[in-house]
DNA sequence: ATATGGCTCATTTTT
DNA sequence: TGAGCCATAT
């Protein structure tokens, strides 16, 4: 179990160490690696002290093994750990390798910088950022508040939703921000990728001109400004290039193949006193080419730096024979591959399973009872994953695992910070930092009574421009029925401003005035909500300046786990295949690999189609020694239809030799019928389970148990057939009989 | 004129 | 679950 000792994973800067090479360092007797672990390829790696290398690494080669071991090299050799700068991809990928790098090298590792680029550019530009363009106050926003400004600009605009065809606000942000990735106008972008959007052209370009101007005018900055920023700073400030530079003496990149054009100059930049620069990639491992990344980055590397190195690691420490021949398979089927045939020497020959099953619940019900068998022989929970393409397609299966009393922890979906309790609180935090943040404003206003979106623009637009928004603010003429809401909230500024107190008096103040609020905005579930403001508050007991909080919640968001900390630790991993990205598990399970599911339905033929198929090879590759692939025969439509779907056409794709095929079998509630004599349900003709219960079996005061919610107690109870249960955990929730499936205690 | 509640519909992936 | 739309309440 990975633990965040501190909210931010680096070694921060600290004001004496500026840009000399920490004069005076010396280095460990050792660090305590064993090179004689290595095999001959991994050996040339982590011996190369200077110059430029490129290491073309196949899955489970051991890479992050050997960026640590290079690491300890490094160090053994002389090299300060200030002076090593490592570079990664993926927030939960950045985590796990500093924690093995914590492991092996002990004390020294605490000195090393790293971390994903995204937060590397923060660091960097609050240090050095003041010399150029945004200067040094603005506010770090993430996807949400991107998609809230989109939101605002496409009703401010006239672009309502009755033209179905105007693309949603998440893919004109995936647009925007592949248009900047990818060095290509925006123009550009959508004829060649978003063909059938080109009717709308004018609108889009039109739309993402008022989105820049927006962020520009309100002092707020999104995730890929900061990397145009960074890349800027190199650009056109010398002295600041010269600096970091001679600051991080070598730098390591992993996963390079999901780097974009941009990333791969500031590589360059940063290391153009040195060329101490290693990366790291795989190209069969390309998955991120949907926000600009580019697998020719690898192929371009050579030419870039002329005189480097190229290693190949294609021994494979991770997986069985069985499970790597079913890769292989997966891969080979790609229209475009860069051979690379990776072997291994361990031992094992449990074929792969392959799984058909009725639909979701079975194939929840079936991973539930195998995760159990693993566990039983011996497996830990935390070495079980259960991977799929999108976030909500665990949905069922986190049902049946609360219902099984397994723990799991979800990787990948909403973060805490994007859960609207949680920016209620960060809006009046993130106003202190930066006034004139609009959306900030909005948000608030839309709390009081008596206000909505009319009012809410209107007192914005009248303050936030205004050199003092908080003076314009008590000042502002409020008619009737707001003025009291809008008097209190004056007054909160106003304290808060006064108190000059830390950030953890700061939130102390705001709850004052949000408590009440927040009761009454959640009034059905508070009390569950209640508890992220809680672990909010202890966060922020961390920090002792609030702009750096506000940095580090936009960037890298706390997730539950490293704050609950000490709950026991036992849990199944359930995470999207793109965050678990980078790592391994004794066993995997892959559901959802229905056609129109996997590969994702609107992915066309062509790139996107490899795209996914590259995204089951990542999947697939996790697994150590168990591997089961799942696919339901019938999904449930929005609309609450089933549908009866295919396998993926990956799946079917791979010989049948290479895996097993199991039943999902052993369901023994009666209503499972095998599926060779399938017929399309109909709800109200499935046979009823248990006696169907009616309202007069559900008194006030009844315990019952719903197999999300828990335990709860009937508090109301309404014709025909709906009633109110409080739950402990969830609060009160109006529930149907239809749906819901209670028991009676 | 604006706020609010009920209804319908669709729902990628990440920093 | 949220976002958009429409009808009704203030």
């Amino acid at each position: 179990m990975t633990q965040k000792a501190q909210p931010s994973l680096f070694a921060p800067f600290s004001e004496t160490d500026d840009n000399e090479l920490v004069p005076g360092y010396r280095r460990p007797a050792t660090v305590g690696v064993n090179l004689d672990d290595l095999n001959e390829a991994q050996y040339q790696a982590v011996t190369t002290i200077d110059g430029p290398v490129l290491v073309i690494a196949g899955a489970g080669s051991g890479k992050t093994r050997t960026l640590v071991y290079r690491v300890a090299h490094l160090i053994e050799n002389g090299v300060a750990p200030e002076s090593i700068l490592l570079l990664t991809f993926t927030r939960k990928a950045s985590q796990e390798m500093l924690w093995r790098a914590g492991r092996l090298l002990n004390e020294s590792c605490s000195r090393v910088t790293g971390g994903t680029f995204h937060s590397v550019a923060n660091l960097l530009l609050r240090r050095y950022g003041g010399h150029i363009g945004y200067g040094s106050s603005f506010t770090i926003i993430d996807r949400a508040d991107a998609e809230g400004i989109v939101n605002l600009l496409k009703s401010s605009l006239g672009f309502t939703g009755k033209n179905k065809q105007f693309p949603s606000k998440r893919v004109i942000l995936n647009m925007i921000s592949g248009s900047i990735n990818k060095s290509l106008k925006l123009e550009d972008l959508v004829t060649e990728q978003y063909a059938h959007l080109t009717d709308h052209l004018d609108d889009i370009v039109k739309l993402e001109q008022h989105y820049q101007t927006f962020k520009y005018d309100h002092g707020l900055m999104d995730y890929d400004d900061l990397l145009v920023n960074w890349k800027r700073l190199l650009e056109e400030a010398p002295d600041v290039r010269e600096t970091i530079s001679r600051r991080f003496s070598h730098i390591m990149v992993d996963e390079y193949q999901d780097t974009n054009l941009i990333q791969a100059d500031i590589v360059r930049l940063c290391a153009h006193t040195h060329n101490n620069v290693m990366v790291v990639g795989d190209d069969s491992q390309s998955i991120y080419a949907f926000r600009g990344a580019d697998f020719y980055n690898i192929m371009r590397f050579p030419k870039v730096f002329p005189d480097c190195r190229i290693v190949k690691l294609e021994e494979n420490y991770r997986s069985c024979q069985p499970i790597l021949s079913l890769t292989n398979d997966i891969i080979n089927n790609a229209t475009e591959k860069y051979t690379k045939t990776l072997f291994t020497r361990i031992a094992g020959d449990l074929k792969p399973r392959v799984c058909g099953v009725r639909d979701e619940r079975d194939e929840a019900r079936f991973v539930v009872r195998k995760i159990n068998e693993l566990r039983r022989s011996g497996t830990p929970l935390e070495e079980i994953a259960v991977l799929f393409r999108s976030g909500f397609h665990s949905y069922k299966l986190e049902m049946e695992l609360n219902t099984e009393g397994l723990d799991f922890e979800k990787r990948g979906g909403l973060k805490l910070t994007e859960s609207a309790h949680m920016k209620d609180v960060l809006a009046f935090l993130r106003l202190l930092v930066n006034p004139q943040d609009n959306l900030s404003w909005n948000r608030i206003f839309l709390q009081l009574d008596k206000v909505g979106p009319k009012t809410a623009q209107k007192i914005t637009a009248a303050i936030a421009t205004a050199a003092n928004p908080f003076e314009a603010l008590r000042k502002y003429p409020a008619g009737g029925s707001s003025k009291q809401g809008i008097a209190k909230l004056s007054q909160l500024f106003i304290d808060l401003h006064d108190s000059g107190q830390s950030p953890s008096g700061l939130y102390e103040i705001v709850m004052g005035y949000y408590e009440p609020i927040f009761q009454h905005l959640y009034a059905d579930d508070f009390p569950k909500r209640q508890k992220d403001l809680d672990q909010l508050k202890s966060i922020m007991a961390g920090y002792s300046e609030l702009q750096s909080f506000i940095d580090d919640t936009a960037l890298d968001p706390p997730d539950d786990s490293t704050v609950e900390g000490d709950s026991g630790g036992e849990k199944v991993i359930l995470s999207t295949i793109h965050s678990a990205k980078g790592l391994e598990f004794d066993a995997v399970f892959v559901i959802g690999l229905a056609d129109g599911r996997f590969p994702h339905g609107s992915a066309a033929q062509g790139e996107q189609w490899e795209e996914e198929r590259r995204l089951l090879y990542v999947a697939a590759t996790r697994a150590r020694q168990h591997l089961y692939l799942t696919y339901p025969r019938e999904l449930m439509t929005p609309d609450r239809q089933f549908r009866r779907v295919g396998m993926s056409p990956f799946l079917a794709e791979i010989s049948p030799g290479l895996y097993e095929r199991v039943e999902s079998g052993g369901d023994t509630s009666g209503y499972y019928r095998p599926a060779t004599r399938y017929e399309p349900p109909v709800l109200s003709n499935r046979p009823k389970r248990e006696k169907k219960l009616t309202l007069k079996d559900l008194p006030v005061g009844t315990k019952v148990q719903h197999p999300f919610f828990g335990i709860g107690t009937v508090k109301k109870t309404s014709a025909p057939s709906s009633l109110d249960v409080l739950f402990d955990r969830h609060g009160i929730k109006t529930l149907h009989l239809d749906y819901a499936k209670l028991k009676i205690m």
